[in-house]
DNA sequence: TATTGTTATACTCTATAACTATA
DNA sequence: TATAGTTATAGAGTATAACAATA
């Protein structure tokens, strides 16, 4: 309630309207329906949480859950790891994604052991079965956003990958 | 597991490596990351539901939780709605918005009353503290996100711009 | 009969607090 | 004492199935 909304003294920051300020590199992208920077924030992270519950909508009964499969995914690319590495990776408290470990270790698709040389950590990798699994489901369960990705232009195309390294940075930090 | 992999047949489906096909209007953007559709897809996924854990992380004890805000925000901007309609605006089944509905009408935030021309329908409107709620409390919401999209550039604002339109016709089917 | 909403039930996701084991 | 992980507990989010009221 008594945060301020900053008003811009960043470098970057846009003085209200964005389009002027632009260095005319973008001409085949339309004008930003957004005032603001608060505007677009807003409803960048609305369509971010609704798109977010539109893909869920969209999984199959016999598939993993989106936070056991994003769990598993990481395991899977990401080697072994911790797990508060794991839990840091994918934004939820160690306990929260203890009980997703446990589910994939109970399906047998990560194996949880003590690490060598620090006994209180734990070394979480997945199994060969897990590993199989990321490979076969992964065309089927992005298939619903495939098709669709490959409708959209060239350029929308272009800007969902911009817009995919923006949204790893902001999820990082 | 028997879903193909679609092999490029859309007309704006790209060969396997986008830059080279691209126009060249887009000087500016890096090349992109992904060697396919697939990749990008998948990427995308995981980094959007990524995000929303992050946004989850920053919420305040005393405010609305995520789902809650997204309605309240709805009912407010969208006028009055009944349940089905919010609820397939904001992808949910009725019953899980029904709940989330309880909750908004409990904090007298959403008045729910009966439709004057059918019965079975009811029109959810926010109240004036509802409203007064979302005014308030957005730029505090979005404040943390706004502080990091004030940081990026005009071409990075301008994709998140874009892809927030992309995301939401996204959700929209 | 079909539609709209609601209740009942169950499971996942998430968090905080408290505990154990190890460093 | 500090760190890594786990267990206990609780609340929110979600869904399906079954039901009630209305059209």
């Amino acid at each position: 309630m008594s945060t301020s909304p900053q008003p811009n003294e960043q470098p970057t920051g846009l003085p209200a309207a964005l389009p002027a300020a632009l260095p005319a590199a973008l001409p085949a992208l339309p004008a930003l329906p957004h005032d603001s920077i608060a505007e677009l924030s807003h409803d960048f992270r609305l369509a971010n949480s609704r798109l977010t519950r539109r893909l869920r909508q969209q999984r199959a009964d016999d598939e993993l859950t989106a936070g056991q499969f994003s769990a598993l995914c990481s395991v899977y690319s990401s080697g072994p790891l911790t797990l508060s590495e794991l839990s840091e990776h994918e934004r939820v408290t160690p306990p929260s994604m203890n009980r997703t470990v446990n589910a994939l270790v109970a399906a047998q698709l990560v194996k949880r052991e003590n690490a060598a040389d620090d006994g209180r950590k734990v070394i979480l990798t997945a199994s060969e079965a897990g590993g199989a699994l990321v490979q076969e489901t992964r065309e089927r369960r992005d298939a619903w956003i495939a098709q669709r990705v490959m409708k959209l232009s060239p350029e929308q195309q272009q800007v969902l990958a911009e817009a995919t390294l923006i949204m790893k940075e902001l999820a990082e930090n």
